[in-house]
RNA sequence: CGGGGCAUGGCGCAGUCUGGUAGCGCACCUGGUUUGGGACCAGGGGGUCGCAAGUUCGAAUCUUGCUGCCCCGACCA
């Protein structure tokens, strides 16, 4: 993409609405603008960042074995009025009424809205297991909505949602999930730790939420520090799962309202201790037959007699994940993308747009990596060479490659990694093997 | 929802206390000089001062009401 074809409208001073850092540096690198309180559009460079993680979490859905559908962000009252939500939800949910004065509401959640299509088209136990998920606008009406699109009322969510006839049945269901999170942060460049979580009114260890380490975050996290070592598992969901998530389940590890200090002291070796800050970006848990039981969402079972299938829910905040990313992954010049999920990887800038080796040289570049299918973004705008470096740090893109003048005479093209500032000067085969992966440290 | 603050050109702000023809920096347009980390000179365009009512000869400024946004707290992916 060329820069003077591109929309990147870019602010060189920090608007004053914006307090947290992912904030800042999203209005500022124009990825996003305000359409009011905890409600934003989605500029080019924002929306496409939005889109890699999207089709990150769509892979390793689709891996686990759950299949995608898409619900509508609008949902009639009635089947909120069958689980009896539509009383409890209170004012966080958004009513609407039509024309002919029926009632309903931008959705927060979809679990009665699942709830009742599976009802209506599965019969047996044999259409089980099944994992339904889809990736949708919610709207949840904050009191105060804060942070950006970390706390927006209005938020691009994937929420997947498991049947199965029994609970142990259902644990396996969940197992996959916790697989499949951890396989997606990990994917994503987060580490993320899976904290036990309040399971409400059911009970049971089958609740976790994801919480990736960020100075600026909300919650407070206690845990062992091997956690934050280990790897990702392998995506062999037909294997042992329990064995698979062990790693991080039993060691210590909660968020500070479960917080209990005699058991981590008993539990962890004083130099093992992390307390540190997070942001919640999924949340994974078990409800049995909280929805199917008042919505009759029954199967006949082997022996001919029906049941209320057992459920559970697994969320992530995918537009959340943008501005935690960005929490996680930025210094004072603007954002460190991780290669996964960088709008563009690789910046070329041409220092000198109008001098024919320094254009000839960086149209080169630019057509080349562009045919390895990479996504290069090419500031070959006629602007000070300061005001293009200062931009293409701000956005934050992993790779540099300036020439200029200098170098083109001499064929060379100078390589920048914008996570540790390193340069370096390469011919342009060179350049273009290094600018193909991501760069290492 | 309780407490606090803000609203003046695209962005950041001054002016409000003490009423008298709306200003600064950046950005934008034109011309020229510049050109490896946000240049310089000259000229120029753009604002019913959030909305409404009131006080006054006269309101960005005083009064009342409303709206929007931000921050702190209790709640959430």
């Amino acid at each position: 993409m060329r820069l003077t074809d591109y929309f990147l409208p870019t602010l060189k001073e920090d608007p004053a609405e914006a307090q947290i850092v992912s904030h800042r540096l999203m209005l500022r690198a124009g990825m996003v603008r305000q359409s009011a309180a905890g409600i934003y559009s989605w500029l080019p460079l924002g929306l496409r960042v939005l889109r890699k993680i999207e089709a990150i979490v769509r892979e390793e859905q689709n891996l686990a074995g759950a299949i995608e559908v898409l619900m509508p962000t609008l949902q009639p009252a009635d089947i909120w009025r069958e689980s009896g939500r539509y009383e409890d939800y209170g004012k966080e949910m958004l009513r609407i009424t039509d024309r002919a004065e029926r009632d309903l509401l931008y959705g927060p959640t979809n679990e009665e809205l699942i709830t009742q299509i599976f009802r209506d088209s599965v019969r047996s136990y044999k259409e089980l297991p099944r994992n339904l998920y889809h990736i949708q606008w919610k709207f949840r009406d904050e009191i105060r909505p804060r942070f950006g699109v970390m706390r927006g009322r209005e938020f691009l969510m994937k929420d997947a949602y498991s049947f199965d006839i029994d609970e142990a049945a259902a644990r396996v269901a969940y197992q996959k999930m916790f697989i499949a999170y951890l396989r997606t942060f990990a994917r994503l460049g987060l580490r993320a730790i899976p904290v036990a979580a309040d399971t409400g009114p059911i009970g049971g260890d089958l609740s976790h939420e994801f919480i990736i380490l960020a100075d600026t975050g909300e919650s407070e996290v206690f845990c062992h520090a091997d956690l934050l070592q280990r790897p990702a598992p392998a995506a062999d969901y037909s294997g042992d799962l329990a064995a698979a998530i062990a790693p991080f389940t039993e060691l210590y590890a909660r968020s500070d309202e479960k917080h209990e200090p005699e058991v981590f002291e008993a539990d962890v070796p004083a130099e093992k201790r992390v307390t540190a800050r997070g942001i919640e970006v999924g949340h994974i848990f078990y409800f049995g037959q909280k929805y199917s039981e008042p919505m009759q969402c029954r199967v006949a079972g082997p022996d001919g007699k029906e049941i209320a299938v057992h459920g559970g829910s697994y969320g992530i905040g995918v537009s959340r994940l943008v501005g935690g990313i960005i929490e996680a992954c930025h210094d004072d010049a603007g954002i460190v993308w991780p290669w996964a999920v960088a709008p563009f990887q690789i910046g070329v800038i041409n220092l000198k747009p109008g001098d024919a080796e320094t254009d000839d040289l960086s149209e080169r570049l630019y057509a080349a990596l562009t045919q390895k299918g990479l996504d290069v973004l090419y500031d070959q705008r006629d602007e000070r060479a300061g005001g293009k470096f200062s931009d293409m740090d701000l956005i934050g893109l992993p790779w540099q490659a300036i020439i200029g003048p200098r170098g083109a005479a001499a064929g060379e093209i100078e390589i920048k990694n914008r996570k540790n500032g390193e340069k370096q000067t390469l011919d342009f085969d060179a350049a273009c093997a290094m600018l193909a992966g991501p760069p290492t440290d």
